[in-house]
DNA sequence: CCAAAAGTGTTATCCTTACACCCATGA
DNA sequence: TCATGGGTGTAAGGATAACACTTTTGG
């Protein structure tokens, strides 16, 4: 699970939800969330309970199937294979979260346990894919947005500096955000008040099978 | 399993390797290959475990993972899970064939068996993405190749006509695609003899994480 | 010499980045 | 009226599709 966490700070970054091991192996280190799947449930349904016990499910605006990692000994004890997931929280949500659950910067992973560090390194970089021709952005930012926040979004989320004006153009072409017509008080130290936008479609779709943005350089 | 058969007739397909179910359920109708996964192997060497048994595995020039189908009542009986790959045959290969084992057109397929409908067209819709900006070509199209028939591998891998002149260009720019320094005999209804290409790299590689091979119009 | 196929040159178009400039607001 | 951020205009660059034109071969 992805969030862009401190969009009022100067310097928004990624963070993945993790969790602590409290018992062997691995006690301390850190885990993504999940768990054993039931006879009676497909993937996605087992996920959403698993990550139910974690956070409030209804903060979850996107889930979608990513590898899936069957090494015979990923994990001691008996053999288990782990089917991953990317899941994404919008910004401004603030789940109650368990006391040894915390949100992590991606950059800056603390030991992680077993294979899990490349299962994240892996969903950063599908997600990073998919910012360019699809409206996944949607289930990151909040539900209407001004500009540069939703610039700052896309910058934590590249890895990045995103052009303001350019991302506006680019998005408003493909069609995937709407000015709501209302603006944005301007803040304390002045400036011009900021059209408010919203997402399009509140659903993941392609948008533009060969679109991309590109990096800056 | 995929393959771009008839690379010598007017009209090369995409085809799929299929096998037909001789017991019930579902007796008759046609499956993927594949079967169930070892405790002492990870799904790659399980599923080439598996074809092996359908065909000559060296032939295999790529494998990948694709997406798992988990619903509890995708088949009957006790609960499985399928986890799906993309493989891919070059041209020329012909390997030898159980007889309950053939290929067929993806644009035609015969009556499937469970879910295995979904699964075909969901491999071709990830293998046509990757043509654009992979060298996924490779693993299709023959060692040394004419032009023309890299052409036909791609236009019957992504269902449209693709312009010989452009693939060449798009192709060597980001160098894909080498000469060999030799050339084809002209046919013999004449015309200029064709120079002989080959893939740079035998390895599936992102070439271009942004570019595009658009269909025409 | 003609047909056929291969290969080259050139142009038009589209998309995106870069950046200069104008606009609206608070103090 | 000035600083601050928001928004628009415009030009430049890069990649691709379209297509006319030239080259090389066999009959």
């Amino acid at each position: 699970m992805f969030q862009v966490r401190g969009l009022d700070s100067r310097q928004p970054v990624l963070n993945v939800l993790l969790w602590q091991r409290a018992l062997e192996p691995e006690r301390g280190k850190w885990s993504l969330p999940g768990g054993r799947l039931r006879d009676d449930e497909d993937l996605i349904s087992s996920i959403r309970r698993q990550l139910a016990e974690k956070v409030d499910v209804q903060q979850l605006a996107h889930l979608e199937q990513l590898a899936v990692f069957s090494a015979p000994d990923r994990v001691p004890g008996p053999r288990t294979i782990a089917s991953t997931f990317l899941g994404l929280v919008p910004s401004p949500a603030t789940p109650e979260l368990p006391p040894d659950t915390r949100w992590h910067p991606v950059n800056d992973l603390p030991p992680m346990a077993f294979d899990h560090a490349p299962m994240v390194e892996h969903a950063r970089t599908r997600l990073v894919a998919k910012m360019s021709y699809t409206n996944i952005g949607f289930a990151l930012a909040p539900t209407e947005f001004v500009l540069s926040s939703l610039r700052d979004v896309y910058s934590a989320t590249l890895g990045y500096q995103v052009d303001t004006t350019n991302l506006q153009r680019v998005l408003e072409r493909r069609n995937v955000i709407t000015r709501t017509g209302t603006t944005a008080r301007s803040g304390r130290s002045g400036g011009r008040p900021a059209a408010l936008y919203r997402f399009t479609e509140a659903r993941y779709r392609v948008t533009d099978e060969f679109a991309a943005l590109r990096p800056p350089g």
